[in-house]
RNA sequence: CGGGGAAUAGCGCAGUCUGGUAGCGCGCCUGCUUUGGGUGCAGGAUGUCGGGGGUUCGAAUCCCUCUUCCCCGACCA
């Protein structure tokens, strides 16, 4: 390709509405512009990213032997009352009517067309399993877009069903797809792990979220130095301390803390370290006869929502009790609650549990106890995993310690269970000729999202870094005067035309342009190999060669410079 | 949906407080230039100042209203 036949829409300066640095580069690189929120166009290079990302998904997919189908965006509402789900979804779904005034709706996720598909099209127990996927735009609304297409309304995602007669068989094709999603990930050259996730409200038993590892990642991922557990830091389990209870050394005794409201401000004026600071939460119950529930964490740690809120104690979703409430049932503020002498339920965490001699609210505004010890002086509730682990707990499998790290999702794989198929009929009959309810998995890969993770994994100040597989130029020549020099001219075009019949996917930088500006924009797209020809390099009868991701330049001989690439670009 | 901010040339922004003929940088077009890292010089084109209404002799600027976008939070198969 030649730039100046060719949209390269590269932008010197940032556009003010990116905050993300993949954002910012898939902007200033010219590969996306924004039509609206969540809303995006893909521009010349931006689909070359993009189609190559899917290619090896669809790749990978069909070497598991899955079929490719394509199901409409846009979705009947009647297939949703089936599901129940046209009730169930909130404002994420769009829903639109036809001219006719009947029920739409932008596809989210298709589980309902492919539930409904299968029922139609699979009779026996002998077409299971079946497993099929589509690459296809899903729409939902989402409440906040935002990073650009991370979090678009529109995106480009890989879904896959699969049918099965038996749990066996669904445990079978999920380690298939476990797999499949490790060799894509693997070929996209880029770093990932593969965590234990929650299911959430989709219900289901196993669910593995696949991350692409990024300081600026939304999501917290725990991993063990001596095995290969990892757990998304929301479902990574907070194991009990292997220590026992200290014996108490200390007297109860009340201290002014004026003014103490946070763990910090406590620990600050008590002159001790928050780790013997007990921090007590007052959450709503989940009866009129429970309103509500204690709970107590040492000092330094964080409560995790989705662990108390499964206690049956708990109102679900987790809801913090307002401070009247707070008032009421325990007599102070918030800053100063404690566990001794608390008439309410009390959930207890396994760490704040083995603390002797700590500190803790007094339950009247502006006071303290220090010298606190449970049994004597609290009554302990029960003890429960209450809390988020951090760096440095020991890994629930008991081998080695955990380690935190962002990632970005960008797959995710579920056992679904017969959630659709039992709604929706999906049966089939089996071997004895009854009619068994198919069980279902489902498999999702954020294509669109994928390259805009690639990014905040790959880049530099000076753009992107583009991993070999999804570039969208492998290699570009940047000819040096190449509009003053006929020889300069000469070369570059006789290269071009090489490479290209060579079947290199090439970028040939031929704007009358100063190098500076060549220069900058080539490593802002990111093109992972670059040639440059120049009178003085002809002279000594050679080309400049540089990888993006390297610094040293190397001079290769004229004659042997489509060897060498060809080498390189393998 | 709650809180905060913004909308002026293709992009980034000033001008708004204190009303008086619409500006700067980059980009774009033309020419020259000593052309290996966004060169320098000269010339040029480009605006419903987000929309509607009002106040005024006069509105980018003051008032009302609508829309869109961004940030924080809640949300996220």
């Amino acid at each position: 390709m030649r730039t100046t036949q060719y949209l390269l829409a590269t932008l010197r300066e940032d556009p003010s509405d990116a905050e993300l640095i993949s954002h910012k580069l898939m902007l200033r690189a010219g590969l996306i512009r924004k039509q609206a929120s969540g809303l995006y166009t893909w521009l010349p290079t931006g689909l070359k990213v993009l189609r190559k990302v899917e290619q090896i998904v669809r790749e990978e997919m069909d070497a598991t032997g899955a079929s490719e189908v394509l199901m409409p965006m846009v979705q009947s509402a009647d297939l949703w009352e089936e599901s129940g789900r046209w009730g169930d979804f909130g404002p994420e779904l769009l829903r639109i009517k036809d001219r006719h005034h009947r029920d739409f709706c932008l596809g989210p996720t298709h589980e309902e067309v492919i539930t409904a598909m299968i029922r139609d099209e699979i009779r026996s127990y002998k077409q299971c399993p079946a497993v099929y996927y589509q690459i296809q735009s899903k729409f939902r609304d989402e409440v906040r877009p935002r990073f650009g297409v991370m979090r678009a309304r529109e995106f480009l995602m890989k879904d896959a069903y699969s049918f099965h007669t038996s749990e066996e068989s669904l445990e079978e094709t999920y380690q298939v797809m476990y797999q499949a999603y490790s060799n894509i990930f693997n070929r996209l050259g880029l770093e990932f792990r593969a965590v234990i996730a929650d299911t959430g409200a989709i219900g289901g038993s196993t669910s593995h979220e696949f991350h692409v590892l990024a300081d600026s990642g939304e999501d917290a991922i725990a991993f063990s130095t001596g095995s290969d557990y990892a757990a998304n830091v929301e479902k990574a389990e907070a194991i009990a301390p292997s220590e026992t209870v200290p014996n108490a050394s200390q007297e109860m005794e009340k201290i002014a803390t004026p003014d103490a409201k946070t763990i910090d401000q406590v620990s600050q004026q008590l002159g001790m370290p928050n780790t013997q600071c007990l921090k007590t939460l007052i959450v709503k119950g989940s009866s009129e006869t429970q309103p509500v529930v204690a709970i107590c964490l040492r000092g330094d740690h964080e409560l995790n929502e989705l662990k108390v809120e499964k206690h049956e104690l708990v109102a679900a979703p987790l809801e913090m009790a307002s401070d009247e409430i707070i008032k009421q049932t325990t007599g102070a503020n918030p800053g100063s609650i404690g566990p001794v002498n608390l008439n309410i339920p009390m959930l207890v965490d396994r760490d704040a549990a083995v603390m002797a001699d700590f500190s803790c609210g007094a339950n009247e505004d502006g006071f303290h106890f220090v010298g606190v010890n449970w049994g004597r002086d609290a009554t302990i509730g029960e003890v429960f995993d209450c809390r988020n682990i951090v760096e440095g707990d020991t890994s629930p499998d008991g081998k080695g310690t955990l380690e935190v790290k962002r990632g970005i999702e960008v797959g995710h794989i579920f056992q679904l269970g017969t959630k659709y198929s039992e709604a929706m009929k999906a049966n089939v009959l089996s071997e004895n000729g009854k009619s068994v309810t198919l069980t279902m998995g489902c498999y999702g890969i954020g294509v669109s999202r994928i390259v805009a993770a690639a990014i905040e994994q790959n880049h530099d100040d000076y753009g992107i870094i583009w991993p070999d597989a999804i570039a969208p130029f492998q290699v570009a020549i940047v000819p040096m005067n190449m509009h003053r020099s006929h020889r300069v001219a000469e070369h570059a075009e006789k290269l071009y035309q090489a490479l290209t019949e060579a079947g290199f996917e090439v970028l040939f930088d031929d704007r009358k342009e100063r190098p500076g500006v060549m220069f900058a924009d080539i490593e802002l797209i990111g093109v992972p190999h670059r040639i440059v020809i120049s009178e003085r390099g002809i002279d000594a009868g050679n080309y400049e060669y540089k990888h993006r991701r390297h610094n040293d330049k190397i001079d290769v001989e004229i004659d042997n410079a489509l060897t060498f690439l060809k080498e390189k670009l393998a």
